[in-house]
RNA sequence: GACUUGGUAGCUCAGCUGGUAGAGCACGUCCCUUUUAAGGAUGGGGUCCUGGGUUCGAGCCCCAGCCAGGUCACCA
């Protein structure tokens, strides 16, 4: 099959077991008898261990003759029969070999050599045959024949589970993280909590389609990089001769769209942040961004108290869900409070009236590590981050914050010094973002040059100014409502995750020391 | 970035005051026609994360580093 040749890079990158070694035997073997170990052929299945298990007992002569797929997990060899498990996408079903069966006439070496000799745990196979139950009253598929679909050659951590007790579990984080299809193979519930996730992104997807916004595309690479403060990712383009940046967020380029027309856009987009790393925060997470022209941020707290209630139905087909030692309860209508109600509430005092140097002190005798770069809205957001946020358990929404920290929102309609905006908090932790979308190209430049001399008294994280973008609000952007929900931060809570690790396949992580490799090297 | 815990077989882990590296599963060989985390017997498998140091002798003690987990900080 590989006509003498042998791959190069196999002894210089790795060493190989003694197990490893002994499967590269059989898969020599397996050549040698004529079976393909690696087969091109489609193999048809009519049959999954789930509807086997549903279904079976009933209309039994729809299991005379069943055939499915999928990768074996466990073998017990007693002489001339057998047991396994096989797993498929649906679960796990066992099955029987008979070698009798397996081997009707007088070559017994499917059933002697091969399967007993040259197929491992982690192989994946095909199988026909039917369904019946065991003396031990086990749903089984008695196999009359199998074909090797494919021959693996790594062995497979065992995981085996008797009475709920779970043995020899793989529970490593560093080698769940990289070798996630391992994780997936032996870990059954990492495999649903992301169906969970891909249904919460189709549920808000449906949302918002029935709703008429469309859905698009924007840049991920963009010459300047806003709508967030954030420190970005830089690359660069060859042929352009330009920096370019990993989007931080996708506002400015939605409500391009807004200007041209769309009245409702909407993007599940990764975004990209330069920043540090924790449970909350991979370095590319998933935002979903809505604006809605003509409306306002009271609207848009309705659409989210509505939008995560059915999501959270189609979910887990109520509103409760429990979340770590907490249940939280997503129905309408959530509790909503200004930031100043809110910090009132929390610790006694109203700091509405108090000016920067008041606040400073204050914020210090609260625990805020301040200093005297922080202006007034700063420091109510540390004030809130540590006195408030954590306690907001079911979800709640903050309203009206400090001008300072928020460039693109617009001024409060009667509030002097607040913006119209709007987070959802719950389980201790911002879910989503909103506002008022400024439109007022005169303050919108301001806003930015405010920013700029942020930048240059040395925050890293002050916004650019983006004069495209001002020329789009020159030409006028309807009064917008604007919204952008974490979608990883949703997941963890609607999956009861602790960490953003969990609920990404393949979070971030550093390179792997024994394969480091220059990315110009040929073995990429 | 700070603190803290850890890194021993493919997996999960033990390893005494510093004295020849262990168990279970997995793997090899043999026996076994309804078993089920685990049939019986038997055998092989190790860069004890890396590099220094102390010592007659280091998986263990000391120093430095690498990697990972947890907590905190940073993250409008």
């Amino acid at each position: 099959m590989y006509a003498g040749k042998k791959p190069k890079t196999e002894h210089m990158n790795q060493k190989i077991t003694e197990q490893e070694a002994i499967r590269r035997e059989a898969l020599n073997q397996l050549l040698e008898l004529g079976i393909d170990p690696y087969p091109s052929d489609t193999y048809e299945v009519n049959a999954t261990a789930k509807m086997i298990h549903d279904q079976f007992p009933g209309d039994n002569s729809l299991f005379q003759d069943v055939q499915l797929a999928g990768r074996i997990m466990s073998r017990r060899i007693m002489g001339s029969a057998s047991f396994a498990e096989l797993q498929d996408d649906s679960g796990r079903i066992q099955l029987y070999f008979n070698r009798d069966e397996i081997c009707p006439d007088g070559d017994k070496t499917m059933y002697n050599t091969v399967f007993k000799r040259l197929v491992d745990i982690g192989d994946i196979i095909g199988v026909k045959g039917f369904v019946f139950t065991t003396r031990m009253g086990e749903t089984t598929v008695h196999v009359k024949q199998f074909t090797i679909l494919c021959k693996s050659l790594r062995p497979l951590p065992i995981v085996k589970e008797k009475e709920g007790k779970v043995y020899d579990a793989f529970t490593d984080p560093e080698q769940r993280y990289r070798q996630r299809y391992l994780d997936l193979i032996v870990n059954p519930d990492v495999k649903e909590v992301f169906r969970l996730r891909a249904r919460l992104i189709q549920s808000m997807r449906e949302f918002l389609l029935a709703r008429d916004y469309l859905e698009v595309e924007t840049p991920v690479l963009q010459p300047i990089y806003g709508g967030a403060a954030a420190k970005p990712f830089k690359t660069y383009h060859n042929k352009l001769d330009t920096t370019l940046y990993l989007r931080i967020a996708n506002e400015l380029y939605l409500k391009r769209l807004i200007v041209g027309g769309y009245d409702g856009v909407f993007e599940f987009a990764k975004d990209f942040r330069n920043e540090g790393m924790s449970r909350f925060h991979n370095p590319e997470f998933t935002q979903m961004e809505l604006y809605v022209a003509y409306k306002d941020y009271i609207w848009m707290m309705e659409l989210v108290e509505e939008m995560t209630e059915k999501i959270v139905k189609d979910l887990h087909g109520t509103t409760r869900v429990t979340v770590g030692e907490h249940q939280i309860n997503f129905e309408r209508p959530w509790k909503r409070y200004t930031m100043y109600e809110a910090i009132e509430h929390f610790t006694g005092t109203d700091i509405s009236s108090m000016d920067e140097a008041a606040m400073l002190q204050y914020a210090r005798s609260m625990g805020v590590q301040a200093d005297n770069t922080m202006g007034r809205g700063k420091l109510i957001d540390e004030l809130f981050g540590e006195q408030c946020e954590p306690h907001l358990i079911q979800p709640t929404f903050i309203t009206d914050y400090p001008i300072e920290m928020s460039p693109l929102a617009k001024k409060h309609r009667s509030k002097p010094g607040l913006v119209e905006r709007f987070e959802a908090i719950c389980n201790g932790k911002e879910i989503c973002n909103a506002f008022s979308e400024l439109n007022d190209p005169v303050d919108q430049r301001m806003r930015f040059e405010e920013q700029l001399e942020l930048g240059r008294r040395g925050d890293p994280e002050a916004m650019v100014l983006d004069e495209d973008f001002l020329r789009a609000i020159e030409t006028g952007m309807p009064p917008t409502a604007g919204l952008g929900v974490g979608i990883d931060r949703l997941a963890m809570i609607l999956t009861n995750k602790p960490s953003i690790q969990d609920v990404l396949f393949f979070p971030q992580m550093r390179p792997e020391q024994k394969h480091r490799q220059k990315p110009d090297e040929d073995t990429i």
